[in-house]
This record gives structure tokens, sequence and C-alpha cells, in this order.
RNA sequence: GGGCCCGUGGCUUAGACUGGUUAUAGCGCCGCUCUGAUAAGGCGGAAGCCGGGUGUUCAAAUCACCCCGGGCCCA
């Protein structure tokens, strides 16, 4: 009995399969297998260990592990260690959450940092645990065991390590910047958080009167969508190039830029006003105004400085919406900061990281700031300072973890890497990167990195690597500190439990070289881009033992998805130029998101995530990752469907029965393949054997190409088409009839032989995207009808073109088969005659010589495939002579004019030549002779339509056209139906599991006798096919004992009915 | 506001870099058909202003420019 299933069933193979490797040590040994071969090196992008594997990550997954197989196979001794991403803001928020803490400060006052700390660890080894599953699971080969750990100790001081060398370098600072803060959170957020949370949200839209100082009646007019903002006002920016106006309305004078005076007046509802005065942003610097909140803010009154309160210019400003003067507060926007720098104006931010305004806003003061967005307009309602109030949807940036509405605040403890000094070194390694696809890199990646911003790195959080920064209470001198043994020396006093995290970091106070006092560690955490971005060089112990470093590095290959551009491949890029001079990456395919079925983003919110290990539950893994990584391009995003999954599953179904086929007779016959046997005796093959193994290399060049620029959905597409087109339907059908010839038969050998050949090559191909399924079939085909075969399909070296075996000659003659098979069965169509019925004749009018050629070779295969006596090929239409040109004649043209001739007339157009009248028509006047009498035919009388004698079915194909003649003998109607008949019966045989080689006895009745005897003509055929023993035909009248068979059934077969009894012997 | 990607029958898509017979295939629908590996396959039918416009060209789904729509990134 063959261990292969009936069906393809990829659940319990995979499970089966995963068993196997497991037991049998699989992987370590494809690992030691290789150890000798060129390095090829692979750095995992660390998945964050929070939350579990959805289709999106599975699908990035399935794609690394579809390059790693094909390298490791290709030879190479591939470094393929695993990673995780442990620290983080995600991972506080969900013990924050499950642990019912609503605020950071609560961490401490109700459970402790070091219990905190600890929690985090315990949801971290959850996750985990079920990330190393899923992706076992999903047969995702990389050295779990060995994986690197972003919240390690030995980790984490590679990240101060490299803080050290960047604070030597001079890339590590301060910065007195605005952040965009989330006050929940209490953390400051990093550019692509920020635009990870942009939603639509309401907001007051105010229009505001500013006067100006030491006018009578003047007024500035500004707008904006954050009325709290107001209070840390300090200047308002004009645009230097556009026009301004002053215009005069219900007696006051308002200014406004030119182009949006039209949209402020109708929505303040005025409708008299005139321009009295005009002039250019420049023209209006310096202009001092009288600040709305001057007594109730006392900073306002303390500072004069030149522009504070006052018209400043800039090229931010836009007339998009708003007035075109735009209400400035340093404090609380990035333009508005360097504005504010610009025109040396102090920042006031009167506000808390958890977004609550300070004592310098006496009437304010503890209030959250979105809380006075209603209050501050009603204040300047009572000042009669509002112009106008409206609300407004724009979207706005929130916290992407918690959807807490952002506040852009200034703040000057934040610490920076910088990007002056490096940023050039930084577009010239990353021009050294193979990008996948070559505009990710070059454009979107590449002018990202040109442009980028300082990165601020520091985290108000716990857990995180402690950002290795110790000040001095008294001197304030700052040192960088870059290992734990470092510290050891340093410290006043060393802990005896001590990790790299907080609380435990915290407590160790350094004393000051300078002033001796005592320093103590900045309290923040780094952003865990910078943990990941270190991996190039954490993950293989550096500063332990550089050695394997060395080794690896740069590494070869890279590839992650697009979110990771902002994210990883720049922390990779800036800490492996700072650190080693050069980029950490040769090579980097960037890949596009995983959508649901409608093309929504998965969220858990929206409830439309679909997880991996329900997938591989429910379709397998294999399907799963065959039809990911094939259905579209890496960097193209993709819509996830169940549906769509099954259609590529079937293609696997198909596979699954070839080899099926291939099992059972190569079972029967005691196959085993010899390679050299096949190699000796394809010279004098049949044509199908020599057009199939020279498409296996066909095949083959094209997935290695493929395969070599990354294009794995292009190299994983040609293997199924192969396997459905080339295998299935083509060549299989071509040799079914060999599995029956005697088993010595070398025509047999060499189908077995081709098969096996086949097979093998495109299964070793196929283990990439499909790794259990190709170890199941290399175990319980490949490797039982081979000697030699290794205990794992991973264990063996992808197939290589053989150049030799190339033929493209013989291929085109396929191509040429194909068109015949179409258009023949187009011709057969047209007349409702099947393919079991033999015809006459088919002749094919080749277009080309060439093609010409192709069928003639192809003469023997075709009268069996196409199923007619005779094949010609023409170079002329020879059959062109029996086309008939009918004459349809106009009722509606010709009635009119003829009245009661009209019958006499079509009769003499059906009888006479189309093809004539036609010539005549085109040349001059056509005449018919209708009963002696001649009639004029005007154009429009008569269509004309080219018809086929009754004997002849025509189509068209690419090669030409093809005429099929289906003239009916009684030779041909007899073959015809004795197939009829045949295949009932094969049906029968089937219906009760007959075992192919079962012998029966039978009897056929058929209703008419003439049926009979034709039947009689092909007894010995039908006998032989149906493996009867004994056999009988018998007529209308014959009463058989029909009870006395094991299986009867009733057929009809157009007209004619037959009863058919079998019993097996 | 800037950058990048995308737009092809009802749906999912190939083709575009390198312009050239009738625009690829699948799903679904209808008719026919094939099959002792096949829950599969084949033939045909219905179904496309290849987002719109302008240009280059003998020739544009393909190249250029503009516009519209969608997505992503940056501001």
């Amino acid at each position: 009995m063959s261990p292969l299933a009936k069906r393809y069933d990829p659940i319990t193979l995979e499970e089966e399969i995963l068993k196997y490797w497991k037991k049998n040590e699989t992987f370590r040994k494809t690992v030691e297998f290789r150890e000798s071969g060129p390095r090829w090196n692979f750095l995992e992008g660390p998945p964050t260990t929070n939350g579990f594997m959805h289709v999106g990550h599975a699908r990035g997954r399935a794609m690394k592990d579809v390059q790693i197989r094909y390298m490791t196979m290709k030879g190479y001794n591939v470094w393929r260690r695993g990673g995780w991403d442990m620290q983080g803001l995600p991972v506080e928020l969900e013990v924050e959450k499950k642990e019912g803490l609503a605020e950071k400060g609560e961490i401490e006052s109700e459970m402790g940092m070091d219990q905190f700390v600890q929690k985090c660890k315990d949801l971290v080894d959850f996750y985990l645990e079920r990330w190393v599953n899923d992706s076992v699971r999903l047969g995702l080969w990389l050295d779990f065991d060995s994986a690197y750990q972003t919240r390690r100790d030995d980790y984490i001081e590679h990240v101060w390590y490299f803080l050290k060398l960047a604070s030597e370098k001079g890339l590590l600072g301060r910065g007195y910047r605005v952040n965009p803060i989330c006050p929940r959170c209490v953390t400051a957020l990093s550019g692509h958080e920020v635009s990870q949370g942009y939603m639509t949200k309401t907001d007051p839209s105010i229009y505001v009167k500013f006067k100006r100082k030491g006018m009578e009646n003047e007024y500035l007019v500004i707008w904006t969508t954050t009325p709290f903002t107001l209070i840390s006002n300090e200047m308002v920016s004009v645009h230097p190039d556009m026009t301004y106006v002053k215009i005069e309305a219900d007696g006051e004078f308002w200014w406004l830029v030119e182009d949006l005076v039209e949209t402020v007046m109708e929505k303040a509802k005025v409708k008299k006003y005139k321009v009295v005065e005009k002039l250019k942003g420049k023209k209006m610097l310096g202009w001092k105004y009288e600040h709305p909140f001057k007594e109730e803010v006392p900073f306002h009154q303390e500072h004069d400085e030149k522009y504070m309160h006052a018209v400043v210019t800039g090229t931010h400003v836009t007339v998009e919406d708003g007035t075109g003067l735009v209400h400035t507060a340093p404090g609380f926007g990035p333009d508005d900061f360097e504005v504010g720098r610009e025109f040396d104006v102090p920042v006031l931010a009167p506000v808390t990281k958890k977004g609550h305004f300070t004592e310098e806003v006496p009437i304010f003061e503890g209030k959250y700031v979105f809380d006075t967005n209603k209050d501050v307009p009603e204040i300047l309602k009572q000042k009669g300072l509002l112009l106008h109030q409206e609300t407004l949807d724009h979207e706005y940036p929130h916290c992407w973890r918690c959807d807490t509405p952002l506040i852009y605040l200034a703040d000057k403890t934040q610490w920076f890497l910088k990007m002056e000094g490096v940023r050039d070194q930084l577009v010239e390694q990353n021009k050294r990167v193979e990008w996948t696809p070559d505009w990710a890199g070059s454009g979107r990646f590449g002018d990202w990195v040109a442009n980028a911003d300082d990165w601020c790195i520091s985290r108000s959080r716990i857990w995180g690597s402690p950002l290795p920064v110790w000040v001095c209470d008294d001197c304030h001198e700052e040192v960088v500190i870059g290992s734990q043994e470092e510290l050891r020396v340093n410290a006043v006093e060393f802990p005896e439990e001590f990790e790299m995290h907080r609380p435990w970091v915290d407590e160790v106070v350094l004393k000051c070289e300078k002033c001796e006092g005592i320093m103590h560690r900045e309290p923040f955490v780094t952003d865990c881009w910078l943990d990941s971005g270190m991996a190039h060089t954490a993950s293989v112990h550096y500063l332990k033992d550089p050695k394997l470093f060395t080794e690896v590095f740069p590494y070869d290959f890279i590839t992650e998805a697009v979110d990771q551009s902002r994210g990883w491949f720049y922390s990779l890029l800036y800490t492996s130029v700072v650190m080693h001079g050069t980029v950490a990456y040769r090579a980097c395919v960037s890949q596009e998101h995983v959508l649901d079925e409608d093309g929504g983003k998965m969220s858990k919110s929206r409830g439309n995530v679909v997880w991996a290990e329900d997938v591989f539950k429910e379709i397998g893994a294999d399907p799963y990752r065959i039809h990911v990584v094939t259905k579209s391009s890496s960097w193209s995003r993709m819509n996830y469907a169940k549906r769509e999954v099954d259609l590529t599953r079937k293609k696997l179904d198909i596979l699954w029965n070839v080899v099926l086929f291939a099992d059972t007779y190569m079972e029967l016959d005691k196959f085993k393949f010899d390679e050299k046997r096949l190699k000796k005796g394809l010279k004098k093959s049949d044509l199908e054997d020599k057009w199939l193994v020279s498409r296996v290399q066909s095949v083959l060049k094209s997935f290695h190409e493929y395969m070599d620029k990354y294009l794995w959905h292009h190299a994983g597409r040609v293997l199924l088409e192969f396997i459905t087109e080339d295998l299935s339907r083509i060549y299989l059908p071509l040799v079914k009839k060999r599995v029956w010839l005697e088993s010595e038969d070398p025509k047999k050998v060499m189908a077995y032989d081709v098969l096996y050949y086949a097979l093998q090559s495109i299964l070793r191909c196929m283990n990439i995207f499909t790794p259990f399924l190709a170890e199941k079939l290399h175990q319980d085909f490949l490797t039982k009808f081979a000697d030699n075969q290794p205990e794992s399909i991973n264990l063996t070296d992808m197939p290589e073109v053989d150049e030799k075996l190339l033929d493209k000659e013989i291929e085109a003659t396929f191509d040429v088969l194909e068109e015949l098979r179409s258009a023949s069965s187009h011709a057969r169509n047209k007349r409702g005659v099947k393919l079991r019925h033999p015809v006459a004749k088919v002749v094919l009018i080749a277009l080309t010589e060439e093609i010409a050629k192709r069928a003639e070779s192809l003469r023997d295969l075709l009268l069996d495939d196409l199923n007619t006596r005779e094949f010609e090929v023409q170079k002329t239409d020879v059959m062109a002579e029996f086309t008939k040109l009918s004459i349809k004649p106009n009722f509606k043209a010709l009635g009119p004019r003829y009245k009661d001739k009209m019958k006499a007339i079509v009769k003499t157009l059906e009888a006479i030549d189309g093809g004539k009248l036609r010539e005549d028509l085109e040349t001059g006047k056509a005449f018919i002779d209708v009963e002696g009498e001649k009639i004029e035919i005007l154009p429009g009388d008569v269509e004309f339509e080219e018809s086929l004698p009754e004997h002849l079915s025509q189509a068209d194909s690419k090669i030409g056209k093809v005429y099929v003649d289906v003239t009916r003998t009684k030779e041909l109607e007899a073959e015809g139906l004795i197939r009829d008949v045949t295949r009932r019966i094969q049906v029968m045989r089937k219906e009760i599991d007959l075992n192919v080689e079962q012998e029966i006895d039978l009897t056929v009745r058929f209703s008419d006798a003439e049926s009979l005897e034709l039947a009689k003509m092909f007894e010995d055929y039908l006998a032989n096919e149906t493996r009867a023993d004994s056999m009988e035909l018998v007529g209308p009248k014959a009463r058989p004992k029909w009870k006395s068979f094991e299986y009867t059934k009733d057929w009809e077969i157009d007209d004619l009915k037959i009863k058919v009894g079998m019993t097996p012997k």
C-alpha cells in the first residue's frame, strides 16, 4: 500500500512532517550539511513579541523562508539566527491595560517599577512562545534556539556601546525641540509613530482679531483649530511674498491675505466691506500687537523682545485655509518653533507632558489643554476679539496605541542622534544596497534619508533599554556609559542584584569627576528602533567576540514590510554606518502589507484581523505560503481572501494527483529511477519525452533567473504552471497508454524515467514554497523509486539547468500541438462531434513553412490525440474550394420591388454561385436570370455568407486554419460507439472501486440491432479495455439474468439505450 | 503642499522597463465535451472606450505631459 493518501490533505500531512522534522532533527542536519559551503547571511528583522502573528506577518515570514531555503539548497552555508524585539511602549500599554492602570503615574504608586518590569517580561515570554510556535508551524526554518532578544543585558550592552561611540563622535546630544507627545502615555512619539495615527478629529475653528499696537481699531485676523495654543502665542507669521490687504468693515480695519478675503468675509457674515490698503507680507514685519491673554498670563507681561507679539515672515504660510496670518506659538508646533528660533523669541510651553496647564497660566492651572478649547473662544468673545467660530473635521495625529490626540510640545530634555555629519554617508551607503523594487530604495527610502531629521531616541518610559547617560546634580556634567562593567567600576555603590533595566539601573549613582558631586541617570529609555537597529552587531555578540561578526557582516539579505523604511531599515543603516562605516545589508526586499478581503487595513479594533494560526489550522501552511508568495509581487499590497487560497490549493491537488498516478503504476512495475538510462535513451525516445525534459530545463532556467532577482512570485508561478499545464494537462494524457505496456517495455520505462525526473526536479524547487508537501512527496515517492535519496529533500541540491537537454524547437512544436488541439476541438464543437468519435481527416493550412514542418513531425501523435484517421498539412488553402458563398436575400429591399416573383428569386439565389454575384456587385452591375427574366441585383439587396459543406468544419488558430472532415462511415460510427460504451463501463468499474487490473464478466444489451452490429466490429477492443474475461453483447430481444450480476446499470447514449451488467472475477 | 506606488470584463489579475497580429489568465454564469491520477481538464458563448484627456509615432494598455480616483510616506 502506498503511504500516500487518496487526496491531498495539507493539515494532516503537515502535522506528520512537523513531527518527522522534530524527531529526526532535520533542520540541524541541513545546517550541518552546508557547513562547508560559502556563507550567505540573512539578518532577521525581529518581530515585536506583542500580539500574535497575523497573515500579514506570515506572508513576510513565508518570503524569508523561500529565500533562505533556496540559498540553502544552492549549497550556501546560510546564517539565519532568529530574533525578537521585546521592549517598548506597546508592551507597557498592554500590561497597563491588563493591570488596570489608568495612567503612567500609577505604575510606581500601585505596583512598583520592578513588579511592572516583571509583568512586561512575563507578557513578552507569553507572546514569544506563540510566535515561535506559529513560525515553526509556518515552516520557517530560522535558528530559534539561538535567537537574539533585545531585552537581554548582553544585547542592551551593545546599545550602550553604540551610544557612547556616537557621543564620542559628537552625534549624541540633547535637543530643545517640539515633539509630538501623547499625554496619556506621557511620552514623545517618533515621526513614524505619529504617521501611523492620523484620524479624523472634530475641532473648533476660530477666527480671532489681534489688536495692532498703537493703531485705533486696526486688527490682524488669525485663524486656529487649537484655541488652547493661543495662550502661548508669541507671533503672527505672514508669507513675505503674498499680498495682504486692509479692509474696512463694521467700522473696524482688518488685515488678512488678499486671496482669502471673500472666504473669510463670507464666514464672518460681513456683507459690506472695502479694501483700503494693500501690501506685501514682508512690509508687515515687526508690526506689534496686543496679546489677547496679556492680563491672564504673566509671562506675556515680563518679556518684550523685538519680535515678541509681532508679525514675522515665514514661507510655511499657505492660503489653503485660515486668513494667511498664522498664529505662531513656538512651544506648540515644529514650524512655530523654527520661526521662534529665527526671530529670537523665547519659547513659552506652560503645559505638562500629561497635557495640563502649569501654574504659569493661573486661569487654567491643572486643566487638560483640550478641555480649554471651549473656554478660550468664550474669553475671546467677551473681549470682543472673536470674529467667527465654527467646527472643522480634519486629520489630526493621535497616539497609534491609545488613540489619544497628540500635543506638539516644546521640550528641552530629549536626546537625539544627529544627522549633521553623517547624512552624506547615509545617503552614499544606501546607494550600495540592492533594493527590490529599486524605487523603494532610491526613491522612497533614499529621499527620506536625505531629508531625515535628527532622530529623537529618548522615551519617558520604563520597559526599554535605559539611556546610559548620567548627569551631575551639581555641575550638570554628563557622562555616557558604554558597558555594564564600566558602570560597575564608576559606581559609588553597585548593587548585588542588577540588570540593565529600570529600576535597577536608576539606583546606580556615579561620582562626578569634575566636582565630586553625585550623578544620576537620565530617566529615559531609548527608542526600541535603536534596539533592533543594533541587531547587525548585537545579535552576534560582537562585544564578547567579534569573530562571528566579521564572518557575517555586512549581511547579504534582509526583507521587511515598507513601514520599516522609517523603522528598521533606517535604524540599521544609521547605527552601522556610524559604528562600522558601512551599510549593514547588501540587498533588501521591501514588502507591502496584507489587507483584508475588501482592501481595508487589518486592525484589532475593526475585528478584521486574520490570525496566522487559524489559517494554518483551516487550510494549512503550504497552500497559504505558495498562495501569498505567488499571488502578487512582494512590493504590492495584497487583499487576503481564503477562497483565493483555495484556488491556489487546487494546483497543489493536481501535483498530488500526478504523483499519485505515477506512484500507482511505478509501484505495480517495481520501477527504479535510473538517470543514466534516461539520458541515454532520450535520443531515441518519443517526442513528448524529449519535450517534457526540455520543458524542465526551461522552467529551471526561468525559476533561477527569477530567484536571482528576488522575484519570488514569478519563480513560483513558473513552477505551478509547469505542474498544471505541462505535466498534468499535456504530458500525462500523452503517456497514459504507455503504463499499460508490458512492464519491461523500454517505452514504458522511459515514460517513468521522464516522469520521475520531472517530478524530482520540480519538487526540489517547490520545496522552497511548500516545504511540507515537498518533504512528504520526497519521502513517500521520490525515495521509494530511487536509491540513494537523502532522508530529507532539504539535503538535496537545487537542480541546475542542463543546456544539452534544452530543445527550443521541440517546445515550439508542442505549441503547435496545443493550437491544433484547441482549433480542432473548436471545429468539432461547432458540429457537435465529440472527441470520442473519430473523424476522417484533420487538415491544417499552415501559416508558415516552419509551422508546417512542426505539424508534420507531430503526425503520429496527432492521429491519436485528435482522434482522426488522417492528418494533412497544406501550405495553401486547398479546402477553400469547398467553401460555398451562400446568398441571403434582403426581403425588405427586394420584396416591394418584385412582390410575387420573390419565391422564384429566392430559389435562383440559392442555386447560383455567390462568388460571381459578389464580384459583379463589386465591379459593376449585377444581374440574375430568374425564369428567363433578367433581374438586376443592387447593393443591399443581398448579403453573403461563407459556408462549408456538411462534412467540413473549420476553426481559426494562431498557426493557420484547421479543417475537420466529419464524414461519417460505418467504421467510424462503430468505433465512436464502442468508445462511448467503454467509457460507461469504466465509470461502473470505478463506481464499485475495482482495482485497475481486476478482470470481470461482462454483458451489454443494446436497444437496437444496428448498434449491436456496430459494436461487434470492435468486440476485442471493448473486452481488452474493460478487462473483460468473458463478454456477451446482445440485442434488444435478449433477456440476460441481470440479477445474477454483481453490478448493473442502464445508460443512454444519445438515442441508444444500453444496459450493462458486470461481475468481478 | 511635496514624494512614491496603483487604476485592465461583475470580481481577482498578466502584460508596461524593451510600443507591433485577435489584451493574459483565473473565479462566477451558460452550452458542449474529456477522463481508470484529477473535488481536476478542454472547446465555445456572454462580458473590456486597458481611469479620462492631450501629445510623440506608420502604430500606444505600454512612452511623455496634464487631469480624475485610490493607497502609502513626508510636511
